[in-house]
DNA sequence: ACTATGTATCGTATTTTTCCGATGAGTCTT
DNA sequence: AAGACTCATCGGAAAAATACGATACATAGT
């Protein structure tokens, strides 16, 4: 993963509104949700969520699938993914033993 | 790991000069580097990169330790681990086959 | 065709972030 | 004690993010 892809996830979730709305979608993969169950879930105006979910989108984290008339918005499990690798590898290149115990951590669940 | 806690990090982690001294950082585990030279590698005002310090700190994710007149600033592999944990949770549970592929790539390092 | 529905986008006001120079508070050297 | 050094903090300007209502556009149902 690319830093300035890192940096626009990283910016894309660090948002309560946007964070709680892409953990939601990770809980409901792989059916996903509409947008609507997510602008309700938010409380906030369809507008004002609409621009947070097109950040999550521009930064690969959702993607999202029109179906009739609503769009049905999925979490991008590999983007999370790449990442946590982006981190790891921070600490992990170069020094290994920094991440052992991360892994030991991760791996219960 | 607390939400409000993982935004912090997150938000902290999203500006391009915060990330690169906190992989600066990361790299120089665990002696550090002192707040001068990350001034320098940054490119930045002395003044304006202290503040993007004090965001780190105060997220977490960098502690500083006087050494004579300099401030001697190290990476907290501890919050780094915390805030993977965090997302690798928004997949993991209740969904554990989401993240067995994500161990494996980090088993690699 | 007409109306209702679901969502994106535009315009804009408010708030927050980001940046800088200047200043201040400690610390070392001489 | 004086001067040089390291870093934090203050004040303010410029830029970006955030929120909203209004509008536009496509689709579904009648």
């Amino acid at each position: 993963m690319k830093t300035d892809t890192a940096l626009a996830a990283l910016a894309a979730l660090s948002h309560p509104t946007r964070l709680e709305a892409f953990r939601l979608l990770v809980q409901h993969e792989p059916e996903g949700l509409s947008t609507g169950q997510l602008v309700d879930a938010s409380g906030l105006t369809q507008s004002t969520f609409s621009t947070h979910l097109a950040v999550l989108a521009k930064a690969g984290l959702v993607k999202s699938e029109k179906r009739g008339r609503q769009f049905i918005q999925r979490a991008e499990i590999d983007a999370l993914k790449g990442l946590m690798l982006f981190l790891a590898k921070d600490c992990c290149q170069g020094r290994p033993e920094l991440c052992e115990p991360l892994l030991a951590e991760l791996a219960c669940c």
